[in-house]
DNA sequence: CTGGTAGTTGAAGTTAGCTTTAAGTCAAGA
DNA sequence: TCTTGACTTAAAGCTAACTTCAACTACCAG
């Protein structure tokens, strides 16, 4: 045990679900930060798990770690934030959340005509509009917010490489 | 203008939106293919680009270049596909759009519930689960299918980097 | 035939978001 | 005090999906 309330990273890391290593990483990139001991390794106070549940949570949300950095950026400097400062940052993902699932929808149904109809013509299917983004105008047409990937596994955190066990 | 009906790498680019560099970079992969005249320079067939319509209607629901490839593999070998053919190969994406769809849809009730308590709790908040994903039971807690990134500009395709006009 | 536009290749670079490795240091229970 | 496990760093590596570069070649209108 440890003699304080503070928390080591191994302890963190075990706590929030996020690997010892992207703590580092998040803390280099700014997003985190912890206090050292004498011999220079990282304790963190408790509120960092909350940091870093809103980290994941703004990273389920499908904001990247700029925004997030961003975003906490605004949080109010010196003192702890409160529950009503945590509420204000994530207002704003219930909009981008419903522009989401609007794309997909449009998306979705699209795809039935299209199978309905057989076309995927070039110029008009909706599931696969060119580039041509001016040519927008009629009621098909949604592209995806892009880039949207599930995993092979089940359910995990977007980590991009296989974790070994 | 050529004297064939076959098309040039810039003519398939304009037509279909894809860089001349991912044309190129399809080949490699083994997701397209091309004729070649006696100089070396690819000549494209007209049907290159339902061919096309496919793998970015593919990537927009999500797929990954490995995954249409392995979908187009599936193409009947030597005859031209038929409409029925690709319609075939998009059937599955409407169950893919569809749990995509209840992923988020899940996701964005929990953070009506989150904003409305100011919890974001590690353990209980739906929008931020820690990786213990045995705990999952409960009615809450959807992972998004990860990486769900809103591109900056407006509505293009995938492409990582900026483009230089 | 010539000139300019468009095409060719392989190799290296880009981006995000981490992980892995190597080589070494710290903390704490026995 | 010793030992073991946890921790430290910088640097390199990884993945997907391309793009960019350099050096060179082809095509075709005039």
């Amino acid at each position: 045990m440890l003699s304080t309330d503070l928390l080591t990273v191994g302890e963190v890391a075990r706590r929030s679900g996020f690997a010892a290593s992207a703590l580092r990483y998040y803390e280099r990139e700014g997003l985190l930060s912890a206090a050292r001991t004498s011999g220079g390794q990282r304790r963190y106070e408790r509120h960092i798990l909350r940091r870093l549940a809103f980290i994941r949570a703004a990273r389920n949300v499908g904001l990247s770690l700029d925004e997030v950095a961003a975003a906490l950026a605004e949080l109010p400097g010196g003192r702890t934030p409160t529950k009503a400062d945590w509420t204000k940052l994530s207002r704003g993902w219930r909009t981008r959340l419903d522009d989401q699932i609007t794309a997909l929808t449009a998306l979705r149904d699209g795809l039935d005509s299209c199978i309905g109809c057989g076309c995927l013509s070039l110029q008009l299917c909706a599931m696969s509009n060119p580039a041509d983004v001016a040519a927008r105008k009629g009621p098909g047409a949604a592209y995806l917010p892009a880039r949207l990937r599930e995993p092979t596994e089940p359910a995990r955190h977007p980590h991009p490489h296989p974790q070994r066990p």
